[in-house]
RNA sequence: GCGGUAGUGGCGAAGUGGUUAACGCACCGGUUUGUGGAUCCGGCACGCGUGGGUUCGAUUCCCACCUACCGCCCCA
């Protein structure tokens, strides 16, 4: 094998992309009932559109970017994330002026690309559906984009599905939570794992985050961010709260869940689902918040904003392993099968027809005889064989044999040309 | 970026330093000179991830690389 697909990339053959156009027409049906509309922006912008949105210590900045300079030496990106292109636009297509109105929503779907070793399901390249909502700083806003993503997870058939709040509080909230964090941790550097000495000082909110067990038992006695919510902050998160229970939709909080991302603020939250078949833990497959602050970072003004991006190859895994339904490719309607080459222009016009008439018809193209036709037929799940031969040529007939049954009747060609919608159901009534 | 496991036909899977690389499934063909889903018969890797090296000889030994998977980091 000569050539091969780039490290942490996949090929989506046919099969697997009916999964996803399922999975993107559920998205949008439903998107649309919030009434939230599709944007399409690049999938590479400028470097500094991410940098300045995700934050210069991010991960995501530091080491997963796939960055190039191309032959204009500009310093171009491929899209990490969706957000910060979203807001790029916003601002860029000024979609805060006063004739849009507020909030501004909008999904999208498309490849993200993260520099990264590859696993099963997570790739360099993969997929996100994202929504976000400008201009509105309602906790209902808040709420109401979370229900949505967990209709969708629902709709889709994803059951065990958890869902884990925590709020980042506002900035004055962050700047004392940081320093009561630091002086919690500082006593205990040494005992610190060797990632979170960095963290310390870099993104001291990520060391909630650390996997390592002692760090994790050290984490447990810090102080909580709940404490040091500003009384706005407060409020918004009981707000929240109170909300989800009014739409009994369950919820922990977490007060130790934190975001890759520097961008986030008040409401964060993140839909997991648990299942053994993908392996030990909940894996998340719909994480957001709220971005207050972020349109401004990119040059727009003061506008709140919340959304949420939702892995699709995550997602399919756990549809997957949780036997949810997926649609398989449709039947075949007719086959229609020559015998002989003197039949060739005529079983041409015929499946041409048919195709018009609004039924998927194919034909034989490898010259084959009738039985292997047949079982081509029959592997293809056709509804309705049409055989044509020299005699039935001569006679201006076809014979049309119904599968399932294996009826077999003359019809008169000029049936099959005058109305085939009508042959069509009076032979698959029976 | 670090550590580990793996890589044989479309798929699954045996195998050995040395004649024609098992087998199963799928596929194709025949059994039925024009009719499917059954049986039986036959066909199907000039090649064992790629490139080097060792050797009289390598799919089998060594090295490098590539890719996948698992763990870490991080995350959707």
């Amino acid at each position: 094998m000569k050539y091969q697909r780039p490290k942490g990339t996949a090929d989506i053959l046919p099969d697997e992309a009916v999964a996803w156009n399922y999975i993107e027409s559920t998205a949008k049906k439903l998107f649309d009932n919030y009434r939230f509309h599709e944007i399409r922006t690049p999938i590479f912008e400028n470097f500094e559109v991410f940098s300045r949105s995700a934050g210069d210590t991010s991960d995501i900045v530091t080491k997963e970017m796939y960055d190039f300079h191309d032959k204009g030496d500009r310093h171009i990106t491929l899209r990490p994330e969706g957000t910060a292109g979203v807001v790029r636009a916003f601002v860029e297509n000024k979609l805060y002026g006063p004739e849009h109105i507020k909030p501004v929503k909008l999904y999208y779907t498309g490849p993200m690309f993260r520099y990264e070793r590859p696993q099963s399901g997570r790739l360099r390249e993969f997929h996100q559906i994202g929504v976000e909502a400008f201009g509105s700083e309602s906790p209902n806003l808040d709420v109401e984009v979370i229900s949505m993503g967990m209709h969708l997870l629902k709709k889709l058939g994803i059951h065990n599905l958890k869902l884990v709040i925590n709020t980042l509080g506002d900035q004055a909230t962050r700047k004392a939570y940081r320093s009561a964090l630091i002086a919690y941790l500082e006593p205990h550097f040494d005992e610190l794992s060797e990632d979170s000495k960095v963290r310390l000082h870099k993104n001291p909110l990520r060391v909630l985050d650390s996997k390592d067990k002692d760090d994790q038992k050290l984490v447990a006695d810090a102080p909580s961010i709940l404490d040091y919510l500003t009384p706005e902050s407060a409020s918004h998160f009981e707000t929240v709260k109170n909300l989800l229970e009014t739409l009994q939709i369950d919820y922990q909080v977490d007060a130790s869940m934190v975001r890759g991302l520097d961008y986030y603020n008040h409401t964060i939250f993140e839909i997991m689902a648990n299942d053994k078949a993908l392996g030990k833990g909940d894996v998340t497959v719909c994480a957001g918040g709220r971005y207050n602050g972020l349109v401004e970072e990119l040059g727009g003004p003061e506008t709140p904003g919340i959304g949420f991006g939702l892995g699709v190859e995550r997602l399919l895994l756990l549809m997957q392993a949780q036997k949810a339904p997926l649609p398989t490719i449709s039947p075949l309607d007719v086959y229609v099968v020559g015998i002989g080459d003197e039949t060739k222009s005529e079983t041409l016009k015929i499946v041409e027809t048919i195709r018009n008439n609004g039924f998927s018809t194919d034909q034989d193209y490898l010259d084959r005889k009738p039985k292997s036709q047949f079982k081509t037929a029959d592997r293809l799940n056709a509804k309705i064989v049409i055989t044509l031969g020299n005699d039935e040529l001569a006679q201006k007939v076809v014979n049309l044999k119904v599968m399932a049954t294996g009826d077999e009747q003359q019809v008169k060609l000029e049936d099959v040309y005058d109305n085939f919608p009508k042959l069509f159901g009076k032979f698959l009534k029976k």
